[in-house]
DNA sequence: ACTAATACAGAGGTTACCTCACTATGTGGT
DNA sequence: ACCACATAGTGAGGTAACCTCTGTATTAGT
């Protein structure tokens, strides 16, 4: 109501107490297939993949959820297109942390088999991340079940105070 | 070069990105006084505790009192002022953390001599625990610095989206 | 008086990061 | 061709910020 001088304490304070609760619920959501929030996230991102257009998260829902998609096998097409092998560079960059972080989400991915590395044909410095079969499967499974559940911790926002809140969220954006 | 923030990210990702850039501007701030952002919470909790009144404990107004106190000393205020003294399971609470996490950050407050533990007079069970002189001064120092240089992260908001995010995350809040 | 609950702390674990140093490789300059 | 230098990934090791489980005083309830 009057004015707020002293506002960051509050909103750090709700900043923060907000990402816990997200952390837990998505921790929560994730643990029956042993996932943690970090490895959802990178499996995520490497499905996700598209070009440097545009690409919201609604337009996911094109792309056949429920069909197991059998050994992706990139036949080596010019663009992009999820499922995609990624460098391991790429990755850290898209997930905001550091390369040696990357590493480390991609080992333990590996072994659960969900990712598989690949040396980059084109330079063989790099190491080409790509989401196998079973991860394939996996993240789509997960996807089907977060959208059907609407457990999404979001969910008890209304439609506009989540458009308001990725709004500001983006101003805030790194 | 269109600059494009709004990468592919649903709002999980924005708000990740979001919170680990609060983190690491707090971080970068608070480094010249050798404190976490979780100390500084903690102390700034410390400090900010007024009325609220948690109604814990039954305020032990039960008239049973051992005679043995050295009367004199004049502790027995009631009305809970900025800087007094607060049962760790309380800060715990404040914090939103188990109250062993806050046994730890107590004790790096401690070591650093800003706040102190003391037994609590009307449960020995308990500690209570108070800023310092030292902790008091280092938090006002701190609180005008912050202040003054207005590199508050958040303050690339503009005051109504402040408010905004405030109201959206008081509903997300736990 | 006896049992249950409570407050704290010791021990040890986890997640999600980080930097620094090193190797293998690619790139540009002369 | 050769050398300087940059780049991609990783081993080693570290940190912040949590957690649970266990143990020990102490207090509260019956």
């Amino acid at each position: 109501m009057h004015s707020q001088p002293s506002d960051s304490a509050d909103l750090g304070d709700l900043f923060h107490a907000a990402f816990r609760g997200l952390r837990r619920t998505w921790a929560e959501q994730l643990s029956p297939w042993e996932l943690t929030p970090h490895q959802w996230r990178a499996l995520m991102t490497l499905m996700r993949r598209r070009a440097a257009s545009s690409a919201e998260t609604g337009s996911a829902s094109a792309g056949s959820v429920a069909a197991g998609e059998p050994a992706g096998e990139p036949t080596g097409q010019d663009a992009p297109a999820p499922g995609d092998p990624m460098r391991l560079k790429d990755l850290a960059e898209r997930l905001r942390i550091a390369p040696r972080s990357a590493t480390e989400v991609v080992d333990q991915l590996e072994v659960k088999g969900l990712v598989r590395r690949d040396p980059d044909p084109t330079d063989r410095r790099a190491t080409l991340v790509a989401a196998t079969p079973a991860g394939q499967q996996l993240f789509a499974k997960v996807s089907a079940e977060r959208r059907g559940k609407s457990s999404e911790y979001f969910a008890r926002l209304s439609a506009d105070d989540r458009a308001e809140l990725a709004r500001i969220l983006g101003q805030l954006g790194d």
